[in-house]
DNA sequence: CTTCTGTATTTTGTATACATTCTATAGTAA
DNA sequence: TTACTATAGAATGTATACAAAATACAGAAG
């Protein structure tokens, strides 16, 4: 474990939040490595609190998906296989399709115009090349799809398929010849959600995680 | 809140998950109810063990959709209204879809004959007029699907979308209209599987869900 | 009668103490 | 050497004590 573990105290927050919110950042940062223990006395002390908070903590991650424990040993930062980002793709990408399908049909001015300045900031953030600018930013522009789909049970859960594949999407993104293909269907995509193209636009994204995965699973075989 | 709430002690396991699957049935079961608020202290007491093991269960309650908590207010039974009901539907026929397909490209004989035992024994279960057997049998169905797609996250996503409208899905098989229709669908599946046909699998699961969503609609508007 | 305020009570939040279980290791016997 | 056992240490499981916040309610002021 890295001893960069801090608190961002917030006066109002329940600790066990404060201490979930540190932990899933620290293990999406992969500051706490897969495999890795958590022991409650330890991070109790270098958080400086008690065990409770931890252990609820603990149990939140656990249900997140980013923490796995074995009752009586302990929790320790949940492994993925090759197969499990396989599963998880396959998941996304059925539930990303159906988020643009819905987006498609409840697109309004508005929200195609968010889209748009969503697009272009996504296209200067890859001037800076500020690899985890980027990341957010290419999020915010899926968010605004997200959002317009109005399925609040769908965003929780894409927001949470993504988070558990964060690691390995931040290390493709560091390649940069993949920004021209990702603006190109950002653009696409924005296009057909503009015509109202839904079998495009399902089409489109559906592909878009296909890229991704194959991105992500070169990168898993790199890292072995 | 009712007081039959009795854990079913089990030496092992550990009281968290002891507390959190007693609860868990008794909101399925409706015998906590939307918005009933679960109080630390009672249910510690009701239940003969100390706030601790109740506060990690609600924890976990809460990430499973089933609690929702206010932070230093406490936590309630989740409340879902026709939206909600919607939501999930929409995210179940995509990822049933998913699942049958997944399923229909593994397909074994062995897969097979399972189901058609499942098959069968849903079939009979009909025949006992047990409504709670009825939905464990359709269940296990389904199950035998799943277990084919060979993707654990699936699975546990579909059982997780399954439990959060279980207390509709009991109400709408009281109705026995619905079991020839059932069969009848059930019976198509197993034709399409055995054939290998995707995409008659895939639209036949797709209305299937469906129709639970016009049952499910129609009872929720009976409640009112 | 309504609204505000202070106080008592209840409830959640956190720390800590004690119990139990697991794990690693040293030592013994085959 | 290998396998087994005993034991010490460490970690998790559970209960409880105390702190802080929220709530309910009574009484006062308008």
């Amino acid at each position: 474990m890295t001893d960069q573990l801090k608190l961002n105290m917030n006066a109002y927050l329940p600790l066990r939040d404060v201490v979930f919110h540190t932990l899933r950042e620290a293990i999406l940062k992969g500051e706490l490595k897969p495999g890795e223990r958590l022991m409650e006395l330890q991070l109790a002390a270098k958080l400086g609190v008690s065990r409770t908070p931890i252990r609820e903590a603990i149990r939140m991650l656990e249900l997140e998906g980013l923490a796995v424990t074995v009752p009586r040993k302990g929790a320790e930062v949940a492994k993925m296989t090759e197969k499990d980002m396989e599963d998880v793709l396959q998941i996304r990408r059925a539930l990303d399709e159906l988020a643009v399908g819905l987006a498609c049909d409840n697109m309004t001015e508005e929200r195609l115009a968010e889209l748009h300045e969503a697009l272009i900031r996504f296209e200067e953030s890859i001037e800076t090349g500020d690899v985890k600018q980027i990341a957010q930013k290419d999020i915010e522009f899926h968010e605004v799809i997200y959002q317009t789909a109005d399925n609040t049970k769908l965003v929780n859960l894409l927001n949470n398929l993504r988070e558990q594949m964060y690691r390995y999407r931040v290390e493709y993104l560091k390649n940069d010849d993949v920004y021209p293909v990702l603006i190109e269907e950002h653009k696409k995509i924005y296009e057909g959600l503009k015509h109202k193209d839904k079998k495009m636009v399902v089409e489109l994204v559906g592909s878009h995680v296909v890229n991704q995965e194959i991105m992500v699973k070169n990168i898993i075989h790199e890292q072995e």
